[in-house]
DNA sequence: GGTTTCCTGTGATATTTATCACAGTTTAAT
DNA sequence: ATTAAACTGTGATAAATATCACAGGAAACC
Protein backbone atom coordinates (compact mmCIF):
# COMPACT_ATOMS: atom_id res chain seq x y z
CA UNK A 1 0.00 0.00 0.00
CA UNK A 2 1.63 3.73 -1.13
CA UNK A 3 -0.42 6.86 0.51
CA UNK A 4 0.06 9.98 -0.22
CA UNK A 5 -1.91 13.21 0.38
CA UNK A 6 -4.70 14.16 -2.15
CA UNK A 7 -5.54 17.39 -3.86
CA UNK A 8 -9.26 16.83 -4.19
CA UNK A 9 -9.40 19.91 -6.30
CA UNK A 10 -7.56 18.05 -9.30
CA UNK A 11 -9.54 14.54 -8.64
CA UNK A 12 -10.04 13.27 -12.31
CA UNK A 13 -12.38 10.34 -10.61
CA UNK A 14 -14.83 12.77 -8.38
CA UNK A 15 -18.09 10.91 -7.22
CA UNK A 16 -21.37 12.45 -8.64
CA UNK A 17 -21.96 13.96 -4.88
CA UNK A 18 -18.49 15.81 -4.71
CA UNK A 19 -18.96 17.50 -8.15
CA UNK A 20 -21.23 19.54 -6.44
CA UNK A 21 -18.77 20.99 -3.50
CA UNK A 22 -17.26 24.07 -3.61
CA UNK A 23 -13.45 24.81 -3.48
CA UNK A 24 -13.88 25.47 0.26
CA UNK A 25 -14.94 21.60 0.51
CA UNK A 26 -12.96 20.07 -1.65
CA UNK A 27 -9.71 21.42 0.79
CA UNK A 28 -11.76 20.48 3.89
CA UNK A 29 -12.31 17.24 1.91
CA UNK A 30 -8.51 16.89 0.31
CA UNK A 31 -6.93 17.54 3.90
CA UNK A 32 -9.03 14.80 5.42
CA UNK A 33 -8.15 12.34 2.55
CA UNK A 34 -5.38 10.31 1.69
CA UNK A 35 -4.96 8.30 -1.66
CA UNK A 36 -3.40 4.70 -1.75
CA UNK A 37 -3.07 1.50 -3.85
CA UNK A 38 -3.91 -1.65 -3.10
CA UNK A 39 -3.01 -5.11 -4.95
CA UNK A 40 -5.61 -7.56 -6.14
CA UNK A 41 -5.96 -9.86 -3.49
CA UNK A 42 -6.07 -7.51 -0.62
CA UNK A 43 -8.81 -7.05 1.54
CA UNK A 44 -9.88 -3.51 1.84
CA UNK A 45 -12.42 -3.62 4.76
CA UNK A 46 -13.57 -6.19 6.66
CA UNK A 47 -17.22 -7.37 7.85
CA UNK A 48 -17.73 -6.87 11.79
CA UNK A 49 -14.84 -4.54 11.81
CA UNK A 50 -15.41 -0.56 13.35
CA UNK A 51 -16.16 1.87 10.93
CA UNK A 52 -13.69 4.70 11.12
CA UNK A 53 -13.38 5.99 7.40
CA UNK A 54 -15.50 6.58 4.30
CA UNK A 55 -13.97 4.89 1.82
CA UNK A 56 -14.07 5.80 -2.37
CA UNK A 57 -12.89 3.57 -4.94
CA UNK A 58 -11.56 5.73 -7.25
CA UNK A 59 -10.33 3.10 -9.85
CA UNK A 60 -10.24 -0.77 -10.07
CA UNK A 61 -12.56 -3.49 -9.46
CA UNK A 62 -14.13 -4.66 -6.08
CA UNK A 63 -15.97 -7.69 -4.52
CA UNK A 64 -19.13 -6.99 -1.11
CA UNK A 65 -19.30 -9.65 0.55
CA UNK A 66 -20.90 -11.46 3.72
CA UNK A 67 -20.29 -14.69 5.43
CA UNK A 68 -23.04 -16.74 5.25
CA UNK A 69 -23.69 -19.31 7.52
CA UNK A 70 -21.33 -22.38 7.70
CA UNK A 71 -19.45 -19.30 7.23
CA UNK A 72 -19.55 -19.20 3.29
CA UNK A 73 -18.55 -16.45 1.48
CA UNK A 74 -21.69 -14.88 -0.20
CA UNK A 75 -20.66 -12.15 -2.74
CA UNK A 76 -23.64 -9.48 -2.76
CA UNK A 77 -21.94 -7.37 -5.38
CA UNK A 78 -19.26 -6.59 -8.15
CA UNK A 79 -18.41 -2.78 -7.43
CA UNK A 80 -16.14 -0.49 -10.22
CA UNK A 81 -15.12 2.76 -9.89
CA UNK A 82 -16.14 6.20 -8.56
CA UNK A 83 -18.22 4.51 -5.57
CA UNK A 84 -18.27 4.84 -2.30
CA UNK A 85 -17.87 1.35 -0.38
CA UNK A 86 -19.51 0.81 2.55
CA UNK A 87 -21.97 3.57 3.08
CA UNK A 88 -25.26 1.91 4.87
CA UNK A 89 -23.08 0.31 7.25
CA UNK A 90 -21.41 3.46 8.00
CA UNK A 91 -24.45 5.78 8.60
CA UNK A 92 -26.55 2.67 9.28
CA UNK A 93 -24.81 1.11 12.30
CA UNK A 94 -21.10 1.29 13.73
CA UNK A 95 -19.72 -1.78 12.04
CA UNK A 96 -19.28 -2.69 8.60
CA UNK A 97 -21.78 -5.59 7.66
CA UNK A 98 -19.93 -6.71 4.35
CA UNK A 99 -16.19 -7.17 3.41
CA UNK A 100 -15.00 -5.40 0.44
CA UNK A 101 -11.66 -7.56 -1.40
CA UNK A 102 -9.65 -6.46 -4.29
CA UNK A 103 -10.51 -8.11 -7.61
CA UNK A 104 -7.86 -6.11 -9.53
CA UNK A 105 -4.78 -3.38 -8.44
CA UNK A 106 -6.86 -0.92 -7.11
CA UNK A 107 -7.00 2.99 -5.77
CA UNK A 108 -8.77 4.46 -3.24
CA UNK A 109 -9.19 7.44 -0.80
CA UNK A 110 -9.64 7.13 2.73
CA UNK A 111 -11.52 9.71 4.07
CA UNK A 112 -11.39 10.71 7.98
CA UNK A 113 -15.32 10.62 8.91
CA UNK A 114 -16.00 13.75 10.83
CA UNK A 115 -14.67 15.47 7.57
CA UNK A 116 -17.45 14.10 5.55
CA UNK A 117 -20.48 14.45 7.96
CA UNK A 118 -19.50 18.00 8.50
CA UNK A 119 -19.52 18.00 4.86
CA UNK A 120 -22.38 16.69 4.79
CA UNK A 121 -24.42 18.96 7.27
CA UNK A 122 -22.84 22.00 5.98
CA UNK A 123 -23.83 21.29 1.80
CA UNK A 124 -27.48 19.53 1.77
CA UNK A 125 -26.92 19.73 -2.27
CA UNK A 126 -24.05 17.04 -1.45
CA UNK A 127 -26.00 14.93 1.31
CA UNK A 128 -29.14 14.89 -1.51
CA UNK A 129 -26.65 13.59 -4.06
CA UNK A 130 -25.27 11.02 -2.18
CA UNK A 131 -28.46 9.88 -1.10
CA UNK A 132 -30.19 9.83 -4.70
CA UNK A 133 -26.84 7.53 -5.68
CA UNK A 134 -27.33 5.53 -2.75
CA UNK A 135 -30.94 5.03 -3.78
CA UNK A 136 -30.41 4.43 -7.38
CA UNK A 137 -27.86 1.31 -5.90
CA UNK A 138 -30.83 0.35 -3.64
CA UNK A 139 -32.66 -0.19 -6.26
CA UNK A 140 -30.84 -2.04 -8.53
CA UNK A 141 -30.22 -4.53 -5.52
CA UNK A 142 -33.53 -5.13 -4.64
CA UNK A 143 -34.56 -5.57 -8.04
CA UNK A 144 -31.30 -8.29 -8.25
CA UNK A 145 -31.89 -9.92 -4.84
CA UNK A 146 -35.48 -10.37 -5.51
CA UNK A 147 -35.49 -11.62 -8.68
CA UNK A 148 -32.93 -13.93 -7.66
CA UNK A 149 -35.52 -15.70 -5.27
CA UNK A 150 -37.58 -16.54 -8.29
CA UNK A 151 -35.06 -17.60 -10.74
CA UNK A 152 -33.65 -20.74 -11.45
CA UNK A 153 -30.31 -21.33 -11.74
CA UNK A 154 -29.64 -20.89 -15.20
CA UNK A 155 -31.95 -17.80 -15.05
CA UNK A 156 -29.66 -16.71 -12.58
CA UNK A 157 -26.46 -17.67 -14.42
CA UNK A 158 -27.20 -15.34 -17.17
CA UNK A 159 -28.19 -12.77 -15.23
CA UNK A 160 -24.86 -12.73 -13.62
CA UNK A 161 -23.20 -12.79 -17.00
CA UNK A 162 -25.59 -9.95 -18.72
CA UNK A 163 -24.35 -7.99 -15.45
CA UNK A 164 -20.73 -8.22 -16.06
CA UNK A 165 -21.27 -7.87 -20.06
CA UNK A 166 -23.65 -4.51 -19.72
CA UNK A 167 -22.91 -2.89 -16.38
CA UNK A 168 -19.18 -3.80 -15.56
CA UNK A 169 -17.32 -3.77 -18.30
CA UNK A 170 -19.90 -2.75 -21.22
CA UNK A 171 -18.64 -4.98 -23.53
CA UNK A 172 -19.59 -8.77 -25.40
CA UNK A 173 -16.69 -10.59 -24.39
CA UNK A 174 -14.67 -9.80 -21.13
CA UNK A 175 -12.37 -11.66 -18.56
CA UNK A 176 -14.67 -12.76 -16.04
CA UNK A 177 -12.80 -11.96 -12.71
CA UNK A 178 -14.48 -14.17 -10.64
CA UNK A 179 -13.31 -17.79 -10.27
CA UNK A 180 -16.45 -20.52 -10.83
CA UNK A 181 -16.82 -20.83 -6.99
CA UNK A 182 -17.20 -17.04 -6.66
CA UNK A 183 -19.85 -17.10 -9.37
CA UNK A 184 -21.57 -19.78 -7.52
CA UNK A 185 -21.22 -17.63 -4.21
CA UNK A 186 -22.95 -14.55 -6.14
CA UNK A 187 -25.91 -16.15 -7.80
CA UNK A 188 -26.49 -18.41 -4.55
CA UNK A 189 -25.70 -21.74 -6.28
CA UNK A 190 -23.51 -24.79 -5.72
CA UNK A 191 -20.05 -24.47 -7.70
CA UNK A 192 -20.84 -27.66 -9.25
CA UNK A 193 -24.32 -26.37 -10.76
CA UNK A 194 -22.14 -22.96 -12.39
CA UNK A 195 -20.08 -24.99 -14.65
CA UNK A 196 -22.77 -27.17 -15.74
CA UNK A 197 -24.63 -24.29 -16.84
CA UNK A 198 -21.71 -22.54 -18.31
CA UNK A 199 -21.21 -25.90 -20.17
CA UNK A 200 -25.03 -25.99 -21.15
CA UNK A 201 -25.00 -22.05 -22.90
CA UNK A 202 -21.70 -23.03 -24.15
CA UNK A 203 -22.96 -26.34 -26.07
CA UNK A 204 -26.32 -23.85 -27.13
CA UNK A 205 -23.77 -21.60 -29.11
CA UNK A 206 -25.00 -19.08 -26.63
CA UNK A 207 -20.99 -18.50 -25.15
CA UNK A 208 -17.78 -19.04 -25.38
CA UNK A 209 -15.53 -19.06 -22.94
CA UNK A 210 -11.39 -19.62 -23.10
CA UNK A 211 -10.03 -20.07 -20.31
CA UNK A 212 -11.97 -17.02 -18.08
CA UNK A 213 -12.56 -15.31 -21.39
CA UNK A 214 -16.19 -15.18 -22.27
CA UNK A 215 -17.77 -13.97 -24.81
CA UNK A 216 -21.53 -13.48 -25.37
CA UNK A 217 -22.32 -14.77 -28.88
CA UNK A 218 -26.50 -15.06 -28.67
CA UNK A 219 -27.61 -11.92 -26.78
CA UNK A 220 -31.18 -12.86 -27.27
CA UNK A 221 -31.39 -16.02 -26.10
CA UNK A 222 -29.13 -15.45 -23.13
CA UNK A 223 -31.97 -12.52 -22.18
CA UNK A 224 -34.23 -15.32 -22.93
CA UNK A 225 -32.75 -17.32 -20.65
CA UNK A 226 -32.79 -14.56 -18.02
CA UNK A 227 -36.36 -13.95 -18.26
CA UNK A 228 -37.75 -17.43 -18.46
CA UNK A 229 -36.20 -18.13 -15.65
CA UNK B 1 -59.99 7.75 2.38
CA UNK B 2 -61.01 10.90 4.21
CA UNK B 3 -58.02 13.77 3.68
CA UNK B 4 -57.87 17.18 5.99
CA UNK B 5 -55.42 19.24 6.01
CA UNK B 6 -51.98 18.77 8.06
CA UNK B 7 -50.52 20.71 11.52
CA UNK B 8 -47.39 19.02 11.45
CA UNK B 9 -46.12 20.94 14.80
CA UNK B 10 -48.69 19.04 16.89
CA UNK B 11 -48.15 15.35 15.06
CA UNK B 12 -47.94 12.74 17.62
CA UNK B 13 -46.35 10.51 14.90
CA UNK B 14 -43.22 12.77 13.64
CA UNK B 15 -40.81 10.95 12.17
CA UNK B 16 -36.75 10.53 13.76
CA UNK B 17 -36.15 13.27 10.69
CA UNK B 18 -38.69 15.50 11.03
CA UNK B 19 -38.39 15.72 14.63
CA UNK B 20 -35.07 17.80 14.53
CA UNK B 21 -37.52 20.23 12.18
CA UNK B 22 -37.99 23.65 12.97
CA UNK B 23 -41.55 25.19 13.83
CA UNK B 24 -40.74 27.43 10.37
CA UNK B 25 -39.66 23.89 8.93
CA UNK B 26 -42.85 22.10 10.00
CA UNK B 27 -45.05 24.72 8.63
CA UNK B 28 -43.67 24.25 5.25
CA UNK B 29 -44.23 20.68 6.05
CA UNK B 30 -47.97 20.84 7.67
CA UNK B 31 -48.75 23.16 3.98
CA UNK B 32 -47.66 20.46 1.67
CA UNK B 33 -49.42 17.95 3.82
CA UNK B 34 -52.35 15.80 3.72
CA UNK B 35 -53.57 13.30 5.73
CA UNK B 36 -56.21 10.65 4.97
CA UNK B 37 -57.40 7.29 6.29
CA UNK B 38 -57.22 3.89 4.07
CA UNK B 39 -59.24 1.28 4.84
CA UNK B 40 -57.77 -2.76 4.92
CA UNK B 41 -57.06 -4.57 1.50
CA UNK B 42 -56.47 -0.94 -0.58
CA UNK B 43 -53.51 0.01 -2.59
CA UNK B 44 -51.85 3.32 -1.49
CA UNK B 45 -49.36 3.23 -4.16
CA UNK B 46 -48.42 1.10 -7.37
CA UNK B 47 -45.57 -0.09 -9.02
CA UNK B 48 -44.71 1.54 -11.90
CA UNK B 49 -46.57 4.54 -11.45
CA UNK B 50 -44.61 7.65 -11.58
CA UNK B 51 -43.36 9.18 -8.00
CA UNK B 52 -45.53 12.42 -7.26
CA UNK B 53 -45.53 12.37 -3.14
CA UNK B 54 -43.60 11.53 -0.63
CA UNK B 55 -46.01 9.26 1.88
CA UNK B 56 -45.60 8.70 5.04
CA UNK B 57 -47.01 5.65 7.09
CA UNK B 58 -48.62 7.15 10.64
CA UNK B 59 -49.91 4.32 11.47
CA UNK B 60 -51.20 0.77 10.35
CA UNK B 61 -49.46 -2.14 8.52
CA UNK B 62 -48.72 -2.60 5.06
CA UNK B 63 -47.26 -4.87 3.19
CA UNK B 64 -44.69 -3.82 0.25
CA UNK B 65 -44.71 -5.34 -3.10
CA UNK B 66 -43.53 -6.20 -6.29
CA UNK B 67 -44.36 -8.41 -9.82
CA UNK B 68 -42.51 -11.14 -9.83
CA UNK B 69 -41.73 -13.42 -12.80
CA UNK B 70 -45.80 -15.00 -14.06
CA UNK B 71 -46.67 -11.41 -12.36
CA UNK B 72 -46.69 -13.53 -8.67
CA UNK B 73 -46.63 -11.08 -6.09
CA UNK B 74 -43.47 -11.18 -4.11
CA UNK B 75 -43.95 -9.24 -0.44
CA UNK B 76 -40.45 -7.44 0.09
CA UNK B 77 -41.41 -6.95 3.19
CA UNK B 78 -44.05 -5.31 6.19
CA UNK B 79 -43.70 -2.33 7.07
CA UNK B 80 -45.59 -0.58 10.40
CA UNK B 81 -46.05 3.04 11.57
CA UNK B 82 -43.95 6.20 11.86
CA UNK B 83 -42.13 5.08 8.16
CA UNK B 84 -41.50 6.70 4.96
CA UNK B 85 -42.97 5.04 1.59
CA UNK B 86 -41.16 4.05 -1.06
CA UNK B 87 -38.09 6.67 -0.91
CA UNK B 88 -35.35 5.01 -3.20
CA UNK B 89 -37.97 4.81 -6.02
CA UNK B 90 -38.02 8.90 -4.57
CA UNK B 91 -34.70 9.85 -4.94
CA UNK B 92 -33.58 7.00 -7.04
CA UNK B 93 -35.91 6.80 -10.17
CA UNK B 94 -39.15 8.80 -11.52
CA UNK B 95 -41.36 5.66 -11.01
CA UNK B 96 -42.32 3.23 -8.31
CA UNK B 97 -40.79 0.03 -7.66
CA UNK B 98 -43.17 -1.53 -5.32
CA UNK B 99 -46.75 -1.37 -4.72
CA UNK B 100 -48.09 -0.92 -1.18
CA UNK B 101 -50.98 -2.38 0.06
CA UNK B 102 -53.14 -1.72 3.42
CA UNK B 103 -53.16 -4.85 5.67
CA UNK B 104 -55.15 -2.61 8.12
CA UNK B 105 -56.83 0.36 8.50
CA UNK B 106 -54.11 3.30 7.91
CA UNK B 107 -53.43 6.88 7.95
CA UNK B 108 -50.96 8.02 6.00
CA UNK B 109 -49.54 11.78 4.82
CA UNK B 110 -49.26 13.10 1.34
CA UNK B 111 -46.46 15.54 1.33
CA UNK B 112 -45.66 17.00 -2.07
CA UNK B 113 -42.15 16.07 -3.30
CA UNK B 114 -41.14 19.70 -3.94
CA UNK B 115 -41.55 20.96 -0.56
CA UNK B 116 -39.66 17.66 1.00
CA UNK B 117 -37.04 18.53 -1.53
CA UNK B 118 -37.22 22.15 0.01
CA UNK B 119 -37.02 20.90 3.49
CA UNK B 120 -33.86 18.69 2.43
CA UNK B 121 -32.04 20.93 0.93
CA UNK B 122 -32.55 23.54 3.37
CA UNK B 123 -31.87 21.20 6.68
CA UNK B 124 -29.22 19.32 6.43
CA UNK B 125 -29.77 17.72 9.74
CA UNK B 126 -33.50 16.33 8.31
CA UNK B 127 -31.62 15.55 4.99
CA UNK B 128 -29.11 13.59 7.30
CA UNK B 129 -31.26 11.66 9.33
CA UNK B 130 -33.47 10.36 6.57
CA UNK B 131 -30.53 9.42 4.79
CA UNK B 132 -29.35 7.37 7.90
CA UNK B 133 -32.76 5.90 8.71
CA UNK B 134 -32.51 4.28 5.24
CA UNK B 135 -29.03 2.79 5.83
CA UNK B 136 -30.69 1.17 8.82
CA UNK B 137 -33.36 -0.67 6.57
CA UNK B 138 -31.03 -1.43 4.12
CA UNK B 139 -28.38 -2.93 6.19
CA UNK B 140 -31.98 -4.93 7.37
CA UNK B 141 -32.86 -5.85 4.11
CA UNK B 142 -29.62 -6.87 2.99
CA UNK B 143 -29.26 -9.04 5.59
CA UNK B 144 -32.49 -10.41 5.35
CA UNK B 145 -32.44 -10.89 1.68
CA UNK B 146 -29.03 -12.53 1.54
CA UNK B 147 -29.96 -15.03 4.33
CA UNK B 148 -32.95 -15.90 2.42
CA UNK B 149 -30.87 -16.93 -0.03
CA UNK B 150 -29.24 -19.65 1.99
CA UNK B 151 -31.43 -21.04 4.15
CA UNK B 152 -33.80 -23.76 3.47
CA UNK B 153 -37.40 -23.51 3.74
CA UNK B 154 -37.99 -24.45 7.52
CA UNK B 155 -35.18 -21.92 8.30
CA UNK B 156 -37.18 -18.97 6.10
CA UNK B 157 -40.46 -19.81 7.59
CA UNK B 158 -38.94 -19.60 11.29
CA UNK B 159 -37.09 -16.08 10.34
CA UNK B 160 -40.55 -15.23 9.25
CA UNK B 161 -42.55 -15.99 12.48
CA UNK B 162 -39.46 -14.67 14.66
CA UNK B 163 -40.04 -11.08 12.21
CA UNK B 164 -43.84 -10.77 13.16
CA UNK B 165 -43.15 -12.06 16.70
CA UNK B 166 -40.18 -9.75 17.55
CA UNK B 167 -40.45 -6.89 14.85
CA UNK B 168 -43.95 -6.14 14.06
CA UNK B 169 -45.73 -6.88 16.88
CA UNK B 170 -43.66 -7.29 19.70
CA UNK B 171 -45.39 -10.45 21.20
CA UNK B 172 -45.25 -14.37 20.88
CA UNK B 173 -48.99 -14.31 20.31
CA UNK B 174 -49.85 -12.36 17.32
CA UNK B 175 -52.84 -12.69 14.31
CA UNK B 176 -50.81 -13.36 11.13
CA UNK B 177 -51.58 -10.57 9.11
CA UNK B 178 -51.13 -12.66 6.02
CA UNK B 179 -52.96 -15.65 4.42
CA UNK B 180 -50.30 -18.87 4.05
CA UNK B 181 -49.94 -17.70 -0.06
CA UNK B 182 -48.81 -14.50 1.39
CA UNK B 183 -46.21 -16.17 4.00
CA UNK B 184 -45.26 -18.07 1.11
CA UNK B 185 -44.52 -15.28 -1.17
CA UNK B 186 -42.93 -13.52 1.75
CA UNK B 187 -40.40 -16.33 2.23
CA UNK B 188 -39.99 -17.22 -1.61
CA UNK B 189 -41.94 -20.77 -1.72
CA UNK B 190 -45.16 -21.99 -2.52
CA UNK B 191 -48.13 -22.11 -0.13
CA UNK B 192 -47.91 -25.99 0.12
CA UNK B 193 -44.58 -25.55 1.55
CA UNK B 194 -45.86 -22.83 3.57
CA UNK B 195 -48.46 -24.90 5.27
CA UNK B 196 -46.43 -27.88 5.41
CA UNK B 197 -43.85 -25.58 7.76
CA UNK B 198 -46.06 -24.31 9.87
CA UNK B 199 -47.48 -27.66 10.24
CA UNK B 200 -45.01 -29.42 11.29
CA UNK B 201 -43.99 -26.44 13.45
CA UNK B 202 -47.22 -26.96 15.51
CA UNK B 203 -46.69 -30.94 15.75
CA UNK B 204 -43.17 -30.41 17.00
CA UNK B 205 -44.81 -27.79 19.92
CA UNK B 206 -43.13 -25.14 18.57
CA UNK B 207 -46.25 -23.36 18.10
CA UNK B 208 -49.56 -23.34 18.05
CA UNK B 209 -52.07 -21.96 15.28
CA UNK B 210 -55.15 -21.10 15.70
CA UNK B 211 -57.46 -19.57 12.57
CA UNK B 212 -54.64 -16.83 11.75
CA UNK B 213 -53.66 -16.48 15.58
CA UNK B 214 -50.21 -17.60 16.11
CA UNK B 215 -48.43 -18.46 19.53
CA UNK B 216 -44.74 -19.53 19.87
CA UNK B 217 -44.62 -22.04 22.34
CA UNK B 218 -40.36 -22.85 22.16
CA UNK B 219 -39.14 -19.55 21.32
CA UNK B 220 -35.13 -21.02 21.73
CA UNK B 221 -36.38 -23.82 19.56
CA UNK B 222 -37.95 -21.46 16.63
CA UNK B 223 -33.96 -19.61 16.60
CA UNK B 224 -32.51 -22.51 16.42
CA UNK B 225 -34.42 -23.49 13.42
CA UNK B 226 -33.76 -20.22 12.29
CA UNK B 227 -29.91 -20.73 12.49
CA UNK B 228 -29.91 -24.22 11.09
CA UNK B 229 -31.40 -23.46 8.33
C1' DG C 1 -79.18 -19.75 6.53
C1' DG C 2 -77.40 -21.29 2.34
C1' DT C 3 -74.32 -20.83 -1.33
C1' DT C 4 -70.18 -19.43 -3.23
C1' DT C 5 -65.53 -18.31 -2.88
C1' DC C 6 -61.37 -18.37 -0.88
C1' DC C 7 -58.25 -20.63 2.29
C1' DT C 8 -55.94 -24.70 4.46
C1' DG C 9 -53.88 -29.43 5.00
C1' DT C 10 -51.78 -33.38 3.08
C1' DG C 11 -50.62 -37.33 -0.10
C1' DA C 12 -48.27 -38.67 -4.50
C1' DT C 13 -45.24 -37.46 -7.98
C1' DA C 14 -42.00 -34.78 -10.80
C1' DT C 15 -38.44 -31.38 -11.04
C1' DT C 16 -34.67 -28.96 -9.50
C1' DT C 17 -30.58 -28.64 -7.16
C1' DA C 18 -26.93 -30.16 -3.92
C1' DT C 19 -23.54 -33.37 -2.79
C1' DC C 20 -20.08 -36.84 -3.57
C1' DA C 21 -16.52 -38.56 -6.34
C1' DC C 22 -12.87 -38.21 -9.37
C1' DA C 23 -10.20 -37.12 -13.61
C1' DG C 24 -8.42 -33.58 -16.42
C1' DT C 25 -6.62 -28.52 -16.77
C1' DT C 26 -4.79 -24.48 -15.68
C1' DT C 27 -2.08 -21.49 -12.79
C1' DA C 28 1.46 -20.44 -9.43
C1' DA C 29 5.72 -21.39 -7.16
C1' DT C 30 10.33 -23.28 -6.80
C1' DA D 1 10.79 -27.12 -16.44
C1' DT D 2 8.59 -29.63 -12.60
C1' DT D 3 5.77 -30.09 -8.95
C1' DA D 4 2.09 -28.61 -6.19
C1' DA D 5 -2.11 -26.29 -5.61
C1' DA D 6 -6.14 -24.57 -7.20
C1' DC D 7 -9.67 -24.72 -10.56
C1' DT D 8 -12.90 -27.03 -13.92
C1' DG D 9 -16.03 -30.59 -16.07
C1' DT D 10 -19.17 -34.29 -15.59
C1' DG D 11 -21.46 -38.63 -13.99
C1' DA D 12 -24.22 -40.79 -10.22
C1' DT D 13 -26.96 -40.24 -6.39
C1' DA D 14 -29.48 -38.01 -2.66
C1' DA D 15 -32.05 -34.25 -0.82
C1' DA D 16 -35.11 -30.42 -1.15
C1' DT D 17 -38.86 -28.36 -3.15
C1' DA D 18 -42.56 -27.56 -6.57
C1' DT D 19 -46.55 -29.12 -8.64
C1' DC D 20 -50.82 -31.59 -9.09
C1' DA D 21 -54.86 -33.17 -6.98
C1' DC D 22 -58.44 -33.05 -3.93
C1' DA D 23 -61.07 -32.85 0.48
C1' DG D 24 -62.44 -30.28 4.43
C1' DG D 25 -62.97 -25.45 6.70
C1' DA D 26 -63.66 -20.66 7.21
C1' DA D 27 -65.31 -16.36 5.59
C1' DA D 28 -68.03 -13.45 2.82
C1' DC D 29 -72.20 -12.36 0.36
C1' DC D 30 -76.61 -12.32 -0.83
Amino acid sequence: MVSQENNCRICQEKSCASKVLSIGNLDILGNSCRTMTISKGETILHEGSLTSHVIYLRSGLVKETVKGIDSQEQIFKIIKGKTYLGMSSLFGDTINHFSYKALSDLTVCHIEISAFKQLMLENAEFTYKIMESQCKENLHNYDKLLKQGQKKIFGRLADALLYFSEDIFENKKFTLPLTQQEVANFIGTSRESTARGLSNFRQNGIISVNNSVVEILDLNCLKQVSRTG
